[in-house]
DNA sequence: GTTGAGCGTT
């Protein structure tokens, strides 16, 4: 089982493969998705992660509030989205 | 080459 992870306040230099290197460290990432403006391509400053359950609990309360490429992460469960529509 | 609270266009 995995869960979803939402990762904020990172540094507009950190990438997908530094975000799953920090969380790697506390479970096997399942999938890294660091969202980005749509328009411009700017990166955000957050993403989400996706995890195993044990480890996404662990990696949140072991990352978040820890300090990030110099800033202080966030890190919390993401909200649950409803599924994409299929018309 | 800029900016800083937040929840995602696979």
């Amino acid at each position: 089982m995995s869960k979803n992870i939402y990762v904020g306040n990172l540094p507009w230099a950190a990438t997908e493969d530094d975000v799953r290197a920090a969380f790697a460290a506390y479970g096997e990432v399942a999938s890294v998705k660091l969202i980005q403006d749509r328009e411009t391509g700017r990166p955000r400053g957050f993403g989400f992660v996706e995890m195993d359950d044990n480890g996404a609990l662990d990696a949140i309360e072991a990352l978040d509030g820890k300090d990030f490429g110099g800033r202080n992460l966030k890190v919390n469960e993401a909200r649950p989205r409803p599924e994409r529509p299929r018309w």
